[in-house]
DNA sequence: GATCCACGGGAATACACGGATG
DNA sequence: CATCCGTGTATTCCCGTGGATC
């Protein structure tokens, strides 16, 4: 992606100088292929990994390390390129029907936020293992799974699995997770990739290894900052003085600190300037919720979910003194044809999830149970930016 | 015809308050 | 005084239905 993108960025150059050059390589969900400085947290997961260039698979393990520490970065990079080569040694299982003769395991990264069921975890390897498309309806779960356990036996080098934002799930916990492993063939090896502490997690009673990624130092979050502008923004867009600033308040968490360049990019681009000030900076410091959740759980949601999303980011803040009066001016938007009680039911469930936060309110009317208010956990801008440019 | 899942809608439960009760 | 009860809201839970797809 990194030279696509400078590609890409050339390709577009036009007279009109312009602030952003490629939203894809500046959109904070989005993961490059060559993670800075990471080097240490990659030679252990390849020691880790190590089996598997004899044709081996390497025991389970558990990755963990904190929110915006480059977990998801890094898996996803090395799993792509594992798998890249691995394709390319012809060692993986082609079709459903016929297994061609693997002398290395496939490699597949299924990302529990976006596999919000068992029957969709096992479409979701089964996707990652086999050429033919996946059906997604009409065949049963039952199904899936015999056709999973079909090609992996069939298998003879098996699969590694990465399993990333375990423990980030309501539908697939620990149990049902293992519960899943335990019913498929033993030629498959995973790879949890979490935040929680190993000690304090089911999971780690099956694993062998357990590799821990520490957070950003400021330096290195100052360079992907440096990195990301040069490959999303023009030419001197972003000076290295903001980047520090934005570092050193995102206190070594990468999703943070690309957002709030995001946000303040949206800034910078509505004010028609061609780089970013401190002014577009500290607001996009403020647009931040005390505790704010990754951008990529937003995203991941259930189109009408987002949809609810994009509305409640619009209205304004009287219009949300309550979950009624919200969901009120919501469904009166005539864009939107869902129900009222599901608009409702839709926010009290990502309230429930964390997407937004319910706070009750203080003003105690007397009659009944007072109502609360949702509270975005996430930057709107971002998202609306993010949102908008996917439709 | 079978399957999964998103929706819709309603039942059950929780909470806050004031007033009645022991 | 502490507890219970009734009422009115808010919130959670649950299940049937239907669309889309195989």
């Amino acid at each position: 992606m990194d030279i696509d993108a400078r590609i890409k960025r050339r390709q577009h150059r036009t007279d009109e100088p312009r602030l952003v050059e490629d939203y894809e390589s500046l959109a904070p969900v989005s993961h490059v292929s060559e993670p800075s400085d990471r080097g240490p947290v990659f030679e252990r997961l390849l020691d880790h990994l190590d089996p598997v260039f004899d044709g081996q698979l390497p025991p389970n393990a558990y990755v963990y390390g904190p929110f915006g520490s480059g977990k998801s970065a890094i898996v996803t990079a090395l799993f792509a390129h594992l798998d890249r080569l691995s394709t390319e040694n012809s060692s993986v299982i082609h079709t459903s029907t016929r297994a061609s003769t693997p002398v290395s395991p496939a490699f597949a990264y299924l990302d529990l936020r976006e596999l919000a069921s068992e029957f969709a975890l096992y479409g979701g390897l089964l996707d990652a293992v086999v050429d033919d498309s996946v059906p997604d309806h009409g065949v049963s779960t039952e199904e899936l799974r015999e056709r999973l356990r079909d090609v992996l036996g069939g298998s003879r080098a098996g699969i590694v699995v990465a399993v990333d934002h375990v423990y980030e799930s309501d539908d697939i916990g620990a149990a049902e997770l293992l519960d899943v492993f335990a019913g498929l063939p033993s030629n498959l090896s995973w790879l949890a990739v979490g935040r929680n502490r190993p000690e304090e997690v089911a999971l780690t009673e099956h694993t062998a290894n357990t590799i821990r990624v520490e957070r950003y130092r400021r330096e290195t979050l100052v360079d992907v900052l440096m990195t990301r502008a040069s490959l999303g923004l023009t030419q001197q867009a972003l000076d290295h003085e903001l980047a520090r600033r934005i570092a050193d308040w995102a206190d070594g968490n990468a999703h943070h600190a690309l957002a709030a360049l995001f946000v303040a990019t949206d800034r910078a681009t509505t004010a028609n300037r061609t780089h970013l000030t401190e002014s577009d900076v500290a607001s996009a410091f403020e647009e931040f919720p005390g505790s704010s959740v990754s951008l990529g759980r937003v995203l991941a949601l259930p189109a009408n979910k987002q949809f609810v999303l994009r509305k409640l980011i619009d209205l304004d803040a009287d219009e949300c003194a309550s979950v009624a009066a919200t969901t009120e001016a919501i469904s009166a938007d005539p864009s939107v044809d869902l129900s009222r009680g599901t608009v409702k039911r839709y926010l009290y469930e990502m309230a429930e999830t964390g997407v937004v936060e319910r706070v009750e309110s203080e003003s105690a009317t007397g009659k009944g149970r007072p109502p609360s208010r949702v509270e975005l956990r996430f930057p709107p801008t971002a998202f609306r930016r993010l949102y908008d440019l996917n439709r």
